[in-house]
DNA sequence: GTCCCGGCTTGCCAAATGGCAAGAAATGCG
DNA sequence: CGCATTTCTTGCCATTTGGCAAGCCGGGAC
């Protein structure tokens, strides 16, 4: 495999030289990661910043009747840690599981570390990586809040068809905040006369 | 005004010395904004990092059928600006607006970028900043999925009492992602028959 | 093929929330 | 002080969503 996807990201979230993209590039490792392996578990810390070649991802976490939630979704182009549990070297909340096989590069919390400290460059990277998920969030909560599941649920279809093929109605149903049942009614497009 | 507060959450935030914190609270400029005027305009680009020293801040904005959302609450002690347009430079979708008088201390985009640039303490400063807010908007979204509108209230009941002192009902009510109606009945606590 | 199981759908009804409008209360302003 | 405006509450009813349980469907194991 080559790194070849790692380095056009690099490029295309900032100004930044082929040269010091591959520089930079050649510090990830490639990792592959079988159809429900965990990424992460819950109570551990999120060491592993990965860049995702091929393959879905989902995060979620157990609210406190016991129903997980989907958190998250991350495609191929992604980048996928657990923002806080990375950081701030503290227990996730959340797991990350795959939800197909992936294929990904990957660095530890330390070496992104002497990454940004060694490159500017990339400092400016890893910040955009952090506004980029912020943003979306946040416009996910609007989403959420403004507008009804079935709207929400077309935004996704439109965003990400590729991701609904491969994960399964409850989880893209929790992740939308509806439930499962909602969504089945939702999808069959029949408003419940 | 002093700037006592500013460096002591310089301090707060991660290991920096009281010298360092001192140095780059000098550079940040007393601000007083009045009740009502805004921080940010929609189409602006935010180009003021805002340490809150005293006041109450509301974010919002209108979504397509022109209902205004409150996006965030802001107290003393927290940073007020909008991540994706500072960070960016691209045009703000939210408002920012005092909801009393307020003070603080504020550098624009360009003085920060160059506090990250010659202190790298800061630039940490600058990242667990993000990270804060990036994990509180996360746990809020969580709760507008599993919890039940009531429970959203009572815990920002529990978080900040005080802003509620200062925000009107229907602003809160769209901050939690419930009508004013709505959250005027859970309010009086009584389960709507 | 047959059985089993998980994932999805669907009917029925309950609960939560919204929409509208009227009125009461509070607030700001001259 | 008094008017005008905003804010908050409340009743009535519609809509949305949830909860449960039964049934259906498709794929893998044997």
């Amino acid at each position: 495999m080559t790194n070849e996807k790692l380095t056009q990201f690099f490029q295309s979230m900032g100004p930044i030289s082929a040269g010091q993209a591959a520089d930079i590039a050649s510090v990830f490792v490639p990792k592959a990661i079988g159809k429900h392996e965990f990424l992460l578990q819950a109570g551990r810390v999120s060491d592993e910043y990965l860049f995702l070649d091929s393959g879905f991802v989902r995060a979620f976490a157990y609210d406190t009747n016991g129903h997980d939630v989907t958190t998250g979704f991350y495609a191929s182009g992604q980048v996928v840690f657990e923002v806080a549990s990375f950081f701030n070297r503290t227990p996730s909340q959340e797991y990350i599981q795959a939800l197909t096989d992936c294929t990904g590069w990957a660095i530890t919390h330390q070496q992104l570390n002497a990454l940004f400290h060694a490159r500017p460059e990339f400092r400016e990277f890893g910040r955009a990586v952090l506004v980029r998920g912020y943003a979306a969030l946040k416009s996910r909560m609007l989403a959420l809040i403004t507008e009804p599941a079935a709207a929400r649920y077309a935004s996704l279809l439109r965003a990400s068809p590729e991701i609904l093929q491969h994960a399964p109605l409850k989880t893209i149903a929790s992740y939308l905040g509806v439930t499962d049942t909602s969504l089945s009614r939702i999808r069959k497009g029949n408003p419940p006369k």
